[in-house]
DNA sequence: AAAAACTATTTTTTT
DNA sequence: AATAGTTTTT
């Protein structure tokens, strides 16, 4: 290491500077949101390496490629280096890929394997379902996936995976049997098997463990409390209890149980380490006092918490701010000319705000408003590009051109452009692949002797092969063989056509030149460019990994994308019961669910430095139809204290009705009268809990018997909360209405 | 086999 | 409301 570099320990706090300086022996780093565990980690990773260890010697796994990167940039910077070979900064998942292209065959697989997606996954299974003549339903399928997900994720077998009740008559050791001999057949593992697989190697070869153990002498983990069982297992072997292990997390901030994050990996770390320092860091330095207190507030609604309350120098700074929206479109008018008044009257840039939301498709409304508004903004979702049927129309010729027994992609770009292949055909070179043991692609040049297919059928799979066969024996660079490729079968043309026959068409082409863009670019950053190594990139890395943050746009994100992120003004919409918390975590997990969903709220809140507004509606259309939702439970959770103590709600749209009416508009739903927009005077902050706090309604439950004065006697199916409740009633002589809960009476008889 | 018509399902979050 | 998947028609 280059000796002229000295470490400044002087702006850390005495626990980041322990946490910094500890020599040898598990840790655990309990770090609240925003303090300072990348600080701490980045640089102990410094001091290490300044203090002789050599770069190979350290090994620090992240949950997402964006931290990586973060960290791996800012341990240079600490260093003044540019670059420093051997150091391995990566996510779990990329370090088991790099794992398995070396112990490749060890495990029935090429080199060139192939990283299958959920999609890639679900359509193994449904073949392989089928195989076993269980042809299920697409929800049976995916519950079948979800199942060996989990397995997977547990550290099991996709043998032992539990039947979801959707397929619970089919044993999973024959669904589990098949479905790996298929993916073994197509060269391809899951995002399970890049954790399952290295985790099971290591265990069955203890030497292999052993010169790993030997190697990463230090060893680092951040967001310890996502990690999964089979996560921990893998990592236990070559960081045993007696290793230099340091792991960094947060139980408030577990957010990924779903996805098999066992939380009881870091409440059990100090058991499982005994040798284990413990250590908190509770100081944060991201948020002014109100935002501090609102989001302990929330947090301290959870049970199951190791428990630790996160306090701050810094001023108490502005109270949280709270609106309500008629609909989700007056909510994102509202949250758009507030974001241009903070920009226009206190200085604040488009770039310092983040709009943060329980789910993706809470952002449509949003979108819009911002365009008319003309504020940029970034989507930051998960995978949305990759994700366009006609994207992954393309890849899936990439794909064969790297992995000739990727039978996903095969099915996929066979048939598009429509070849005459269709399903008969399909099923029967299928039959007759299954038969040789081999691939469809493997074994298609024989069906084509063999006669399998006729016709057109026939000669569509002939020229497929022989535009494949072409490709490959294209010297030229990888770009250039998809391009010649794509060319070559036709697929830009098709593209084409569809878009003028689509007219409104968002340009299927233009998405695919994208993406022939993206691979070129890729080729000209990347030293030893090839499409396998492009392929990994598209898996593993998402457009989160990569978004542009603060680049002058609004960031519109997911709360899971927004995690390890802060910003000077956030804004958290749709904070409605079913939305946030989400209806169907609720439900999840006996009770777990809530709490899951309460530390994603606490995620959220704690993003914000300076501002935090909450926002909800008071009725959403969901699935194409209009719901009232009661104001989100976190909302009562806040301390009265950090909220603003007035805020205006939007009032009902009388206004459009009656520009519906002067417009010659038929009148059939018109508001007879429309309650006026409340004074000033009357939302003083015991209203703001009230309405915002929401009743539950004035004491209607479900399956009480009511009167309605014009529909008669009836019985309560749902209570719809909200500003003006109302009730979904079976009556016992007109059936199933809604109505206003003001019109109806508890009725005995 | 392909296109058109119809239907069921979705919006929970992501490596 | 939009779309993916399924069935029917050509």
């Amino acid at each position: 290491m280059s000796a002229g570099a000295v470490l400044d320990l002087e702006g850390l706090n005495p626990v980041q500077r322990a946490a910094v300086q500890h020599d040898e022996g598990p840790l655990l780093l309990l770090a609240g949101a925003g303090s300072g565990k990348t600080r701490v980690v980045t640089h102990r990773i410094a001091r290490l390496l300044l203090e002789g260890s050599s770069p190979d010697s350290v090994l620090a796994l992240t949950f997402t490629n964006r931290a990586a990167r973060e960290m791996r940039e800012r341990v240079f910077g600490l260093l003044g280096a540019d670059d420093l070979p051997g150091l391995t900064i990566s996510t779990f998942h990329s370090l088991g890929a790099r794992f398995l292209r070396q112990h490749a065959t060890a495990v029935g697989r090429t080199r060139a394997f192939t990283i299958y997606d959920d999609d890639d996954q679900t359509a193994v299974l449904r073949e392989a379902l089928n195989d076993l003549n269980a042809g299920l339903s697409a929800k049976g399928v995916r519950a079948w996936r979800r199942a060996i997900d989990q397995a997977k994720n547990a550290g099991l077998d996709a043998r032992e995976a539990t039947p979801p009740s959707e397929g619970a008559l089919l044993d999973p050791a024959e669904v589990g049997a098949r479905y790996e001999l298929l993916m073994e057949r197509a060269d391809a593992f899951d995002f399970g098997d890049l954790i399952l697989r290295p985790a099971q190697i290591l265990t069955e070869v203890p030497s292999l463990a052993e010169s790993y153990r030997r190697r990463w002498r230090w060893v680092l983990v951040d967001e310890f409390q996502d990690t999964n069982r089979a996560q921990y297992a893998w990592l236990r072997t070559f960081a045993p209890p007696a290793s230099n292990l340091f792991v960094v997390g947060d139980d408030d901030q577990s957010i990924y149980g779903w996805r098999g994050a066992e939380v009881e990996n870091i409440l059990q770390f100090p058991h499982e380490y005994p040798a284990a320092r413990v250590l908190r860091l509770e100081q944060n330095y991201r948020s002014d006092g109100h935002i501090l207190q609102a989001a302990n507030g929330v947090i301290a609604h959870n049970e199951r918490r190791l428990g630790k309350d996160l306090w701050t120098e810094r001023s108490e700074g502005t109270r949280i701010e709270l609106y309500e929206g008629h609909d989700a479109r007056g909510e994102a008018r509202w949250v758009a000319e507030r974001i241009a008044g903070l920009c226009r009257e206190e200085g604040y840039a488009p770039g310092d705000v983040a709009v943060l939301m329980r789910a993706n498709h809470l952002s449509l409304d949003l979108e819009e408003t911002l365009t008319r508004a003309g504020l940029r903004y970034a989507v930051v979702r998960g995978r949305s590009f990759y994700d366009r049927a006609e994207v992954r129309d393309a890849l899936a010729y990439v794909r064969l051109l790297v992995n000739p027994n990727d039978d996903v992609a095969f099915r996929r770009a066979l048939g598009v452009p429509s070849r005459g292949v269709g399903k008969t055909s399909l099923a029967r070179l299928a039959e007759f692949a299954d038969a040789r043991g081999e691939s469809a692609l493997a074994a298609a040049a024989a069906a084509l002797d063999a006669a399998v297919l006729r016709g057109r059928a026939r000669s569509g799979l002939a020229d497929f092969l022989a535009a494949l066969a072409a490709a490959r024996a294209e010297a030229s660079s990888p770009s250039a063989q998809v391009r010649g490729l794509l060319e070559r079968v036709g697929l830009m043309e098709h593209l084409a056509h569809e878009d003028v026959e689509r007219e409104a068409g968002e340009g299927r082409q233009a998405n695919v030149e994208r993406l022939l863009q993206a691979i070129e670019s890729y080729e000209q950053e990347t030293p030893d460019a090839s499409l396998a190594g492009y392929l990994e990139q598209v898996k593993l890395v998402s457009e989160v990994d990569v978004a542009q943050l603060s680049g002058g746009a609004v960031s519109l994100m997911t709360v899971h994308a927004a995690k390890g992120l802060e910003f000077p003004v956030v804004f958290v919409i749709g904070l409605e019961d079913g939305v946030f918390p989400n209806a169907r975590a609720l439900d999840d997990r006996d009770g777990a669910g809530e709490e899951e969903e309460r530390r994603l709220c606490y995620v959220a809140l704690t993003r914000a430095e300076r501002r935090l507004i909450l926002t909800r509606a008071r009725q959403r259309r969901t699935f194409g139809e209009v719901r009232h939702n009661a104001p989100s439970r976190f909302l009562r959770e806040l301390p009265r204290g950090a909220v603003e103590s007035r805020y205006v709600p939007e009032p009902p749209p009388a206004a459009r009705a009656w520009q519906r009416r002067a417009s010659g508009w038929p009148r059939e739903h018109d508001p007879v009268a429309v309650a006026p927009a409340p004074s000033d005077d009357e939302l003083c902050v015991d209203v703001v809990y009230d309405e915002f706090g929401g009743s539950d309604g004035p004491g209607f439950s479900p399956g009480m018997r009511v009167w309605h004065a014009q529909l008669g006697a009836g019985r309560v199916r749902k209570v719809n909360p909200g500003m003006r409740p109302s009730l979904t009633i079976d009556f016992d002589d007109v059936g199933q209405r809604k109505v206003l809960a003001s019109f109806v009476a508890p009725y005995q008889g």
